[in-house]
Formats: structure tokens, C-alpha cells, sequence
DNA sequence: TCAGTGACTGACC
DNA sequence: GGGTCAGCCACTG
């Protein structure tokens, strides 16, 4: 079978992430539609779980598509996703990124 | 192999 | 305008 293929999906995720600026944040959707297929923002979603062991990953720039901080808890501490989001200049406001259109950074738009 | 689950999203009521 | 539902894909038991 072609685990090479699944394990490439996730690299191509991760590369993504790491390219988000300072300051800037996306939306599993974002880059699930970057990827190719819209519809597997879950899978996007489940290659940050996976990225738990790769500190290289700013998966707290990773938010869903309201700005909402729902992998929050999947974090060491609860404030320190939003922490992390406001030493980067970020507004949180009940675990919601304020202005998040804003700091939105479009893969499809930003890389082309 | 099947069924359940999830850091999601869009549509519908 | 918010709550609910159903697709979506990969992983796990």
C-alpha cells in the first residue's frame, strides 16, 4: 500500500504551517484546499495532533475557520496556545482571535 | 473488515 | 442568528 502518499499529505501540511509568517494565523481549511481536497480540513486538524512530536510546527497559528482556538486544550496549558498567539501580537478575546480576518494568511493566496 | 472518533466545514432549519 | 446535521478523510480498536 502507499503510506508514502498519506505521510506525504501530512509533510505537505507541515511545510505549510511552518510558512506561516510572525503574526499571521490560518484555518485548517486553508490549507486542506491548498492541499488539494477542501473536505479533509479534519485530516488537517489531525496532522496537528500528530505534529505534537514536532515542535517545528506552529500549531497555534492554526485555528478554525471563525478564529476560534479549539485545539487550545490539545496544548500543554490552556493559555498557552493564546499566549503564544499574543506574543505575536494577537487579540484573544473568549478564546477567539479578535479581527481574525486581519491576521488571516492565505496559503492559496500567500504561495500560489 | 467494521464502526467509532475528531484541533473542520458548509448547508439547512 | 444559533443550533443541528451530514459529508469529509485518516486513524484506532
Amino acid at each position: 500500500m502507499s503510506n508514502k502518499e498519506k505521510v506525504d499529505f501530512f509533510e505537505n501540511v507541515y511545510s505549510v504551517v511552518k510558512k506561516i509568517p510572525f503574526g499571521k494565523v490560518t484555518t485548517y481549511g486553508a490549507i486542506a484546499k491548498y492541499l488539494g481536497s477542501s473536505k479533509s480540513a479534519r485530516v488537517v486538524g489531525w496532522a496537528m495532533n500528530a505534529s505534537h512530536l514536532n515542535k517545528d510546527i506552529p500549531a497555534h497559528r492554526v485555528v478554525n475557520r471563525i478564529g476560534l482556538l479549539t485545539g487550545k486544550k490539545h496544548f500543554f496549558g490552556i493559555n498557552l496556545m493564546r499566549q503564544l498567539l499574543e506574543n505575536e501580537g494577537l487579540i484573544i478575546e473568549n478564546d477567539q482571535i479578535k479581527d481574525f480576518e486581519l491576521f488571516f494568511w492565505d496559503p492559496i493566496k500567500e504561495l500560489e
